[in-house]
RNA sequence: CGCGGGGUAGAGCAAUUGGCAGCUCGCAAGGCUCAUAACCUUGAGGUUCCCGGUUCGAAUCCGGGCCCCGCAA
């Protein structure tokens, strides 16, 4: 089938090669290039360079809802748009385009977790298992009859990137799968529980503090969900420490939710501990525990916020 | 010119008012020990990012440059 992708996180480029072997793909589109780090360089997104190297048409709209963007659309001709972690909402103009509709992966088990951080709220959950789903897309997000879904187990030590790429992985048969029934015309998609549809929410840079007065295994969770961004971070000596790795701990302690306790965890919710195991301080480099300790000597026994 | 922190031994960091460049760890050698990542002794390792200036004297003050990082986006 002709098929045009949709997608931009570096997660779903598994998907695009798959595409590109067992379909004819006929562009990529993915969100424009966005300024990054302190010199604000136009970056492309990791979608964006891959399908350049597989030599493959890309188009960056900034608005998918202008009459142009329709038009370009329109004239690519494909039979079925596939959508990944694209990062914008696609309007019902463009939906109706391909004969046989748009087709999203969702990394949830739909209708769990509809909207932008399905893996992160899973993780952040606690959650031991997930899994990913494909939808035919419809007006309203994540709503879609689905036409097909799997579930897996998390792992303990799970990690958001990991994950990301463990369910775009377990996607790929599944879209397969998918799009040969619908070029069959035995596509049966089945509406959505939608009673019990739950919704995930986007977030911000707030929802990496550590609230120190949560149990280590809930901290540990968050840190497991917002890995590369927005990250563990926490407050010492009016400074931003950045929590790069850590792990529960089986030590108890007394002392109050903050404690930083020898020789190297912090002190949590309800007696629990959190060992810290790399860190970085604003304006330095990323290190490991031993040596920020043996810099800061007043780390042991100060207080976190 | 968006805001800010920083560059000192292999690593992480100190150095008061401008006055012999230090600490913890690691490394090397030796010792102690049944033994050890433990302990004791000794040692090696520096163009204090680069260039220029002020000064009797600069890691420190001034000017210029390079590089790293946090925030923001």
């Amino acid at each position: 089938m002709k098929v045009v992708f949709f997608g931009s996180s570096d997660f779903v480029i598994q998907v695009l090669e798959s595409l590109n072997e067992t379909q004819t793909v006929l562009a990529v589109i993915t969100t424009p290039d966005a300024p990054v780090g302190r010199k604000k360089t136009l970056t492309e997104t990791p979608v964006a360079e891959a399908a350049k190297k597989l030599k493959l048409p890309v188009l960056k709209f900034e608005s998918l809802k202008t009459v142009e963007t329709l038009t370009e659309l329109s004239e690519l001709q494909a039979d079925i748009f596939v959508v990944a972690s694209y990062g914008k909402i696609i309007p019902q103009t463009i939906l109706n385009l391909p004969q046989f509709g748009v087709i999203n992966i969702h990394p949830s088990l739909l209708p769990i977790y509809r909207g932008p951080t399905p893996i992160q709220t899973a993780l952040r959950n606690g959650d031991t298992t997930t899994g990913v789903s494909i939808i035919k897309m419809d007006a309203e997000v994540d709503h879609g009859p689905l036409l097909g879904q799997t579930s897996t187990n998390i792992e303990p030590n799970e990690t958001f990137r990991g994950l990301s790429l463990r369910l775009f992985g377990l996607s790929i048969p599944l879209l397969n799968q998918a799009l040969s029934e619908c070029e069959a015309g035995t596509s049966k998609p089945t509406e959505q529980d939608h009673v019990n549809a739950t919704f995930t929410k986007s977030l911000a840079k707030e929802d990496g503090q550590i609230d120190w007065s949560e149990p280590a295994d809930k901290i540990f969770n968050q840190f497991r969900a917002y890995d590369p961004w927005p990250g563990l971070w926490t407050k010492w000596d009016g400074q931003f420490l950045k929590i790069l790795d850590c792990k529960p701990s089986d030590m108890a302690s007394k002392s109050s939710p903050g404690t930083v306790i020898e020789p190297n965890s912090v002190v949590c919710g309800n007696g629990t501990t959190l060992t810290l195991i790399s860190v970085q301080i604003e304006g330095k480099q990323p290190t490991d525990i031993q040596s920020f300790i043996r810099g800061h000597k007043s780390f042991v026994g100060s207080q976190l916020l």
